[in-house]
DNA sequence: CAATATTATATCGCACACGATACAGTGTTA
DNA sequence: TAACACTGTATCGTGTGCGATATAATATTG
C-alpha cells in the first residue's frame, strides 16, 4: 500500500469532486432557464460580447471544436443563437444571440449570487488566495 | 452588461476548467495502463481496501451507481475487477480486485510524483489552504 | 494556375455524469 | 404469510469531453 496513492491525498480528487458538485449545485437554478451548465458558460462568452466565432468561444472557454460544436448545434435546436457561415472566410462560422438568448440574460443576473450563498455553509476562508491558486493551475496546464 | 456575469468573474468556471486540465494532464499517464481517469479513481480505492460493495464505492466517490455500474461493467470486461452477488444480501453487488488490477498498483505508484512535478511550472503558494478550501466546498454541497 | 499545404469547423466513437425509471431481493406489517 | 414498502443495483436517455479523422475553404508554392 502506497500513501501516495491513498484516494484521501489526491488533490486531483477533490478538484474533480469540487467541480462536479458545484455543477450539480447549478443545476436547480439553470433547469428553469432551460440550460445545462455548459451552455450557461457559452451564454456567459457571448453576453460579454456576441457575433463571435466558433474558435473564439473555444479559446475562451478552454475547450475544443469537437465539444463546442455539437453545443452549439443544440443550443441552435432550443433557440438560443444562430450559426451563419463567415462571409469573408468560408471556413468560419459565427456564432450569434438569438432574442430569446439575449432576453435569458434578465433571467440569469442573479444565478450569481443566489450560488455564492448555496456553496457557502462554511464560508471560504481565502477566496482570492483560492482564486489565484486555480489560475496557477490552468495556466501550468494549457498550452 | 452585468458584471457579475463575466465569465472571468466565475470561480465555478476555474474550478471546471482546472478540473479538466488536470484530468488531461493524467491522459498519458494513464493510458500506458489502459487506465482512464474514473477507473483510477476506483483502483485508487480498491488498492486501498478490496472486496467492497458497489455502495462503497459510490460513498467514497460521491458517485452515483447510474454512473459507477457501468464503468465497473467496462473494468470486468477489461479484466481489472470482478464482480459477484452478494451471498448474505442478493441485492448487493462485490467488486473485486483480479490479479491484472492488483498488479497495476506497482506500475501507478509513480503517478501522483509525476503529476506533482507535472502542474507545477509554477508551484502553488499554499496547497495546504487549497485543498482545505476545496474540502469546504465538498462538505457545504455535498448532503 | 494546378497541386499541395494549411486552417476552421464538423463528424465519429467512446467514456463518463446524471436525472429518471426499472427491477429484483429483503423487510415489514396486517 | 400475502401484500406492500424499501433498498441496492442496473438500465435508459441526454449532454458533454475528447482523441481521431473528415471535409471544405483558403493560402501557398512550383
Amino acid at each position: 500500500m502506497y500513501d501516495q496513492l491513498k484516494l484521501d491525498n489526491q488533490v486531483c480528487f477533490r478538484l474533480y469532486t469540487a467541480s462536479r458538485l458545484v455543477t450539480q449545485a447549478y443545476r436547480p437554478l439553470l433547469e428553469p432557464l432551460g440550460l445545462t451548465y455548459p451552455q450557461y458558460l457559452v451564454l456567459l462568452v457571448l453576453w460579454e460580447k456576441d457575433n463571435l466565432l466558433v474558435s473564439d468561444l473555444c479559446h475562451r472557454l478552454e475547450l475544443d471544436t469537437n465539444t463546442v460544436t455539437p453545443l452549439l448545434q443544440r443550443m441552435e435546436k432550443a433557440g438560443l443563437v444562430i450559426r451563419t457561415r463567415g462571409i469573408a472566410d468560408g471556413r468560419q462560422t459565427l456564432v450569434s444571440l438569438t432574442k430569446k438568448g439575449l432576453h435569458l440574460e434578465e433571467q440569469a443576473k442573479g444565478i450569481p449570487t443566489c450560488m455564492a450563498a448555496n456553496w457557502q455553509g462554511q464560508p471560504l476562508s481565502n477566496p482570492e488566495a483560492f482564486v489565484q491558486t486555480l489560475d496557477t493551475i490552468i495556466n501550468n496546464l494549457k498550452k
